[in-house]
DNA sequence: GTCTATACCCGGATAGAC
DNA sequence: GTCTATCCGGGTATAGAC
């Protein structure tokens, strides 16, 4: 009995570790530049073995962006304990991009998927995958509604966009190119970004 | 002597036709998902025959990329002709954002290469397309410095970092994502883009 | 479930006739 | 230079022994 429990467990870090180099390898390579053979490599097992824990690469990358999803809504959480609770929601979206432009910077934050990418289907038919984005989605969507009510974003522009807007700007390539222009350290590339993309490129 | 002219003309021609779906393939779908078999047959011609023209796919996209950023040349020529002497730069910048959005939208626009592409690699060996890439940012580099200089855009930002703000914002998937959305015409959306980008999302 | 070895396919590039 | 037919590497996925 207790030997089964302990072989799951194993498995389950089998899994994890699968799920941990997959996560890697796409923000660093891609989905498409991204091998199974490089997975199971960085995972330490063989890509047969992989192949019994997932169907198909598309299956071990929608895992991967699944568990992206869940270090945001628990950074989310993290973010949301700290804060006091009259911190103004304009504060906490500030918040939530510095930590998303942080992983950005450190190559740990996968791209979004391309509108066109055989990836794009396979998340969407994840049920897991879309119901944490969907959790994300609205919780962050609160805070925008939350800052438009109170006066500090624009009210006029659809919320929806606003967020895509913030999305893109997180995980977007800006970071990477400005890390590599190297004239500046990445805490100035953060609040240049932070700048730009709240108070816009003209001046106040 | 005539033949000879008008043979190689056709020639010319042919190779156009080979640049143009190029383009439009490496807009549609990009580098790593465009195939030289699509290429070739929306050109007309066989796989092999393209081989004459061109040594690599690489190669193909380089100069289809590079006939990318001479329309873009030939749009700032128009709107500088357009403009009256003393249209302030911002205005100059916000037109070619203008234009750059359109081509987005209509998605005849590549997205920027990806820092990690083998198409990177290709275009930074390509000289004509590195030239051709230097003129634009010296072009629209000057336009910024200006506005800048008369206050319009803030001066305490890094000009470049202004700059690839710009691209990004412009060859970036927002326009099609909030297309795809449905909910507001192209003009509604670029003019979304334009206040975003140039004012933020705060309230002013 | 894990491995080695392999089937299979797709895409870039080439051979050789015309 | 253009075509048809082919090569060949690399990548996903699987077979079969252990």
């Amino acid at each position: 009995m207790a030997k089964l429990a302990f072989r799951a467990q194993v498995l389950r870090a089998r899994e994890a570790a699968i799920v941990a180099a997959a996560k890697h390898l796409l923000a660093a390579k891609g989905f498409d530049a991204m091998t199974v053979d490089e997975v199971a490599a960085e995972a330490g097992i063989a890509k047969a073995s992989l192949y019994k824990h997932f169907d198909s690469k598309e299956a071990v990358a929608a895992a991967a962006m699944t568990r992206v999803v869940d270090t945001l809504l628990a950074a989310l959480d993290e973010l949301a304990a700290q804060a006091s609770p009259d911190t103004p929601p304009l504060e906490r979206l500030k918040a939530a991009m510095r930590w998303a432009l942080q992983l950005n910077q450190a190559g740990e934050l996968p791209a979004l998927p391309a509108p066109n990418s055989s990836l794009l289907a396979a998340l969407a038919a994840h049920a897991g995958y879309c119901e944490r984005l969907a959790a994300a989605n609205e919780r962050v969507g609160a805070w925008v509604g939350a800052a438009q009510a109170s006066g500090e974003l624009n009210p006029e522009l659809p919320a929806q966009a606003l967020l895509w807007t913030l999305a893109a700007c997180a995980c977007g390539p800006l970071p990477g190119l400005l890390r590599r222009g190297g004239t500046h350290s990445d805490e100035q590339i953060a609040e240049f970004l932070l700048a730009t993309c709240f108070d816009g490129l003209t001046k106040r």
